[in-house]
DNA sequence: TTGAAAGCGTTACCAT
DNA sequence: ATGGTAACGCTTTCAA
């Protein structure tokens, strides 16, 4: 069914030559005399000959790819921007060595299985947390990785936003804007792990949040919502039903962008003006925060700069053999339209 | 400065057993006894043992991925939320085959070179065009590959849209509306080929918008956008500082989603109401295209859907040898509120 | 059920 | 500058 390959073999005998000969032409050009080169390449090229990567990468040990491992399906992962964002700062980074990006998602519901298949150099694993199993599957890979977004051990490479600041900063605006009750809407886990346990990002920033709210008379409400538009939606009709009589919520604060894009449209569908009915603030500054009107109040985190940072640290680990161990962002205060200012006597 | 990795050698000697045995250990579990199956795996663990995924695709020949190959950098190519929905298509096809997706972008702005590295079991192209010299490359490389917009020969995998007559419906509806004076926003070329050619889903939506507007009085204004939203910004500030005295452009049509968001914001920076002050339509429907308010009016193209027929194809390639040769996917009105009516009297 | 040996297609090392 | 040969680490016959 396949056509038998052409090897190096093939062109070395047509040629004339050894196999070294050809496979210099195809690396070392300039080793080799113009002539005979000219000659493998023009059989080369009659014969349809391509290097075989998988081959080479045997003998050379650089596969040419990192890969890129998150705990969920693709179709899941990337229906939030924010990997998206994340990705094109990766892979401004792998350009410059010419390298592709491999996503790894799990096999089976079995990330390891993927960790243990992927063909790649290095891994960059965006959302895995320490306790997981992954993580000693990783390390015997025995191929460089580090963790984007997880709290993890000393001596692991590390990119990370001081997402506890940045919740605890948007948390105080919120409440200097006169808001009292709040509902917070934080990260549902991913369900292919202990579903029990949060991500290590949600305890943060829901840890921020609540030390911005602890000395006021503030009521935080909790809900929580899988990080997605629909989600987001979900967790809107919750929190307008819900709302306990005579307290009135009067602000949503909403742990990740993609969520609170879904409160927008609930909003939109239900004709609730934004900020004028209820404020509501995001956090990541995806790019869809500055296009929606009002534009969404939001702690912005760089996540590109977030990608880009990855992408040098793997890139020197690979190089050098080593690198900085932590990189820590810090976020930044994006003020656009979605926050409103409660007059105490609105309450 | 990197351990010397430990081998199924090093197993097989350690356990007592032939390297043979270890494989079948891995690959093959009920074939070998059980005792010496859990002294192998106790062994495994210990030593951190991983199968080296290179050197058993040099044997099996299957890689485990799919390469989804572009024309332009990654930075670029996801800073369109198209690619990232098609992604999502072609990433829910491939998690039931175990395969993971491998992002191939040129290198050094040699796509060839690329295409010639990555180490994929078959190719996903977006954006390709026949004339490319990439795609002698893609036949030489032995392995299938599928096109994704692109007007291709006969014998060649494809999946597209049909982009002319969705540009047709697209801007019946616009001059139904009243519109006479109607900018047209469309695609520029990625600048690593050829740039003095337009793509081909470029030339069919350009030649559907204009097949509508030939019989009328109607007036098409060209304009040329990269597909950002920076692209549709700049394409909007020209737009408005252009249009010419007397005949005042009352439309914009995007020939894709991004660059109508852009336009979007370039309108929300200066005060100009949509559709009140300047109509907007799309292409695409990306996922945006209904956060934002008016909710935009463009030709849903079912992006995720088209991502999954090209993953379908490339595996029923991969296990069955062959595939029907051409998908074509219709498009869809998708009504919002960005279109507004034109009264003759306007005018 | 287990073992020996032959590939897989390349690159790298050491001569010439 | 060119050639011979040994890796690279696994899977897969084929025998035992």
């Amino acid at each position: 069914m396949k056509k038998k390959n052409v090897t190096i073999n093939n062109i070395a005998v047509a040629a004339g030559v050894s196999k070294t000969t050809v496979s210099f032409a195809f690396n070392y050009p300039e080793r080799i005399s113009k002539k005979i080169y000219d000659k493998i390449m023009r059989i080369a090229e009659n014969l349809e000959y391509v290097p075989n990567p998988i081959a080479r990468t045997l003998t050379t040990k650089k596969d040419g790819s990192i890969g890129l491992l998150f705990p969920q399906s693709i179709e899941k992962a990337f229906s939030n921007p924010y990997l998206a964002e994340l990705l094109r700062g990766i892979g401004s980074i792998c350009i410059e060595y010419d390298s592709a990006i491999t996503l790894v998602a799990p096999e089976q519901n079995d990330i390891g299985k993927a960790v243990r298949h992927a063909a790649v150099d290095a891994f960059i694993a965006v959302g895995l947390e320490e306790y997981m199993i992954t993580f000693q599957i990783l390390k015997a890979r025995q191929i460089p990785f580090i963790c984007i977004d997880a709290v993890t051990e000393e001596d692991i490479y590390t990119v990370i936003s001081e997402d506890e600041l940045g919740a605890y900063i948007l948390m105080n605006e919120v409440i200097s804007y006169g808001h009292r009750e709040i509902a917070v809407i934080s990260l549902k886990p991913s369900k292919i792990f202990v579903a029990t346990r949060n991500s290590a990002v949600n305890d943060l920033r829901i840890k921020g949040v609540s030390a911005a709210s602890v000395k006021k008379e503030v009521n935080l409400h909790f809900f929580n919502s899988d990080c997605s538009i629909e989600g987001g939606m979900d967790a809107a009709s919750l929190i307008f039903s819900n709302s306990s009589p005579g307290r009135k919520i009067t602000s949503i604060v909403c742990l990740s962008d993609i969520i609170a894009l879904g409160v927008y449209k609930y909003c939109a569908e239900h004709k609730l003006n934004i900020p004028g009915d209820i404020s509501v603030c995001g956090f990541d500054d995806i790019p869809g925060a500055s296009l929606v009107s009002p534009g969404l109040t939001t702690m912005r985190q760089f996540i590109y700069k977030k990608g880009r940072s990855a992408g040098k640290m793997v890139f020197e680990i690979l190089n050098t053999g080593t690198s900085i161990r932590r990189i820590c962002l810090k976020p930044e205060l994006v003020k656009r339209g979605s926050l409103g200012r409660i007059e105490i006597n609105d309450l």
